[in-house]
This record gives structure tokens, sequence and C-alpha cells, in this order.
DNA sequence: TGCATTTAGTGCGATATCGTACTAAATAGT
DNA sequence: ACTATTTAGTACGATATCGCACTAAATGCA
């Protein structure tokens, strides 16, 4: 029976359209909200290294550079490269792991943590100007979704 | 009344910590599923390249760079980088623009649509397997949050 | 018309991202 | 204990991203 085929195959062309849309926000997304984060940051500080510090804050420091890459989903170079960078800055510490010879623990360092309350007080403007325009409730509704998605992915990855 | 001001800081900060998170969520997502389709694209061909083949197909061929710039919301180095891409591998074609001598035309070349076609049914695989865990209903309920976020990053911005 | 300003795109350099291949330490299997 | 395999992290190279400065065309304005 073509038609019914022919009709699942444009059902199927129109959602894997829509998945596309989500996906394709996200991006856009997230290249806005990098960039203005960028601008906020001192001293050519990167997202990547302000997250990381966020990270090592909320959840908790002494941890690998491996938990860390599961965090955020990057590659182990990539992680290198960003720890590289905050350590060269005196942000962070990495000190060995007496417990495991081959691995590092992260920690923060006192300007870390300064650093990171800098930042976020020099966002506090924008929230504030962003936050009249922004559905504020309505993002928080979206966020299980959101999370929802990522696990599904994570999970996904070979 | 410094009790109320208190109160008021440590709204903020939550606010603030919610916002983080849903950032967040965003930056992974964006991460995972640009790794997922940058697998099953051939030649490597970059996501970004794809994007706006995509984008070409879907809205429609003859723009400016420009334009796609504020399509994809990058800067305009970016663009002439990724465009040059395309163009070295024949998937799309620029033309000069008989009204406007600064600037160019951009064409999906027969070769740029048949890469976007094969690149879609490489992907349908991952796609059904991921619709069993997705919930795309839900999913497309987020789009019009997220496409506000968008918006309201987009004129945020100076 | 003539000059100043704005706009579209690019060249260049710095650096972020990430795949491949490597080293060293830990663990598994015998 | 001994060798094979796995695991944590890094060195290196390719290339993507993007800011700054520039050119050329268009536009504004006197």
């Amino acid at each position: 029976m073509p038609d019914s085929n022919q009709t699942k195959n444009s059902d199927d062309a129109q959602q894997l359209g829509a998945v596309f849309g989500f996906f394709n926000e996200i991006g856009i997304i997230n290249q806005l909200s990098s960039a203005l984060f960028q601008k906020r940051l001192a001293d050519g500080v990167t997202v990547a290294q302000f997250s990381v510090l966020n990270h090592l804050t909320r959840v908790k420091d002494g941890q690998t550079p491996l938990a860390l890459t599961s965090a955020f989903q990057v590659p182990k170079t990539t992680m290198t490269h960003t720890l590289a960078g905050l350590e060269k800055r005196g942000l962070i510490e990495m000190k060995p792991n007496l417990e495991d010879g081959r691995s590092k623990l992260v920690w923060l360092t006192p300007a870390g943590e300064k650093f990171r309350q800098q930042s976020i007080a020099a966002l506090i403007e924008d929230m504030n100007r962003l936050k009249a325009q922004l559905d504020l409730p309505q993002m928080l509704q979206a966020i299980p979704t959101l999370t929802k998605v990522r696990q599904v992915l994570d999970e996904d990855r070979d």
C-alpha cells in the first residue's frame, strides 16, 4: 500500500524537521548566551573556563579532570586545555591524586572563587535587564524537558 | 530594612542560579547533538556548514552572507570561513550581487542539495533510535519557549 | 558634485576545539 | 607474579571560531 507508506514518510520528515528546529534554536541560544557571558568575563577568561569554576563551586572541587569531562560532555583533550588555562591564571590548582597515580585532583583557589563571584556580580546587570523581557517561569518549566533531552543524548553516545 | 533586602538578594541569587542551569543544559545539549550530527557528516563537512546548507534549502538560497550571519548569529568572519569551506567542496556557489557591488549571493549547487539529502538520510537511523527515548511532544512544546529566549537575547545585543 | 560615514566582505593572527596517538599507572586474568 | 588490557591524562597537529583592521562600494549630506 504505497499511500500509507508515503504518509508515514511525510510524517517522519515533518518530525525530523521539528527536531531540527529544536536543535537549531538550541544552537543559536548557546551562541548568543555564550557571547553575552564572554563580554562580562575579565582577562580573556573563556566561558568554558568560567563554567568549570562555577561547577567546582556549585558541585564540589577536588574532582578529577575526567569527572569534569563527564559533567560537561567535552573530549578529554578539550578539558586538559581548559584546565591548563585556569591553572595558568591561578584560578585552580592541580594536585596529585594520592589514591590513583594516573590522575589529578582539581581544586579551586581563593583567587578562583573570587573571580567567580566577581563575574557573577558583573552579570547581575544583564540579568536584571533580561528578566524584564524573559518569561522566567516558562524557562524554568522547560528545564526538565532540556534535562531529559540531555540525558537521552548522553546515554545514547557509544 | 535589612531583612527584606537580604531576602531579595537571595531570591535574585536563586533565579540567577536557575537561569544558569537553563543555559548550562542548553550548552551540553548543543555539545552532544553537534557531536552526533558530526559523526554522520561525510568528508569532514562541519555541523556549521551543514546548517547553512539546510537553511539555504529550507528558507531560500540566493541570500547574502550577511543575511546568513544574521540567521545564525555568528560573526561575519566565521560565516566567511564556513562559506569558503562549502564553496571549496562545490556545495554552494558565490555569485556577485548585481544590485550591490559590495556583496555576494549564495546559491546551493545540485551537489549541495544532494549532500544535504544524503546527510539527512544518514540521520534517520539515529532519529528513530532516539525517538523511542525522547518525549517528542514535550520537545515541540518547548520550542516556543526557546524561540522567545532566542529572540530576547537577539534583540538585546548591542 | 565632493567628501564623510556606513556597510559588506575579507586577510590575518590568536586561541579554542578535538581527533589520533602516545605514556604511565591501575586492573584483570591466568 | 606476569602479561594483557583498560584507564587518566597529555603532546601534537588540523581546523574552527572570532576580534581587529582593512578595502571597496554605497549612502548621506552639505
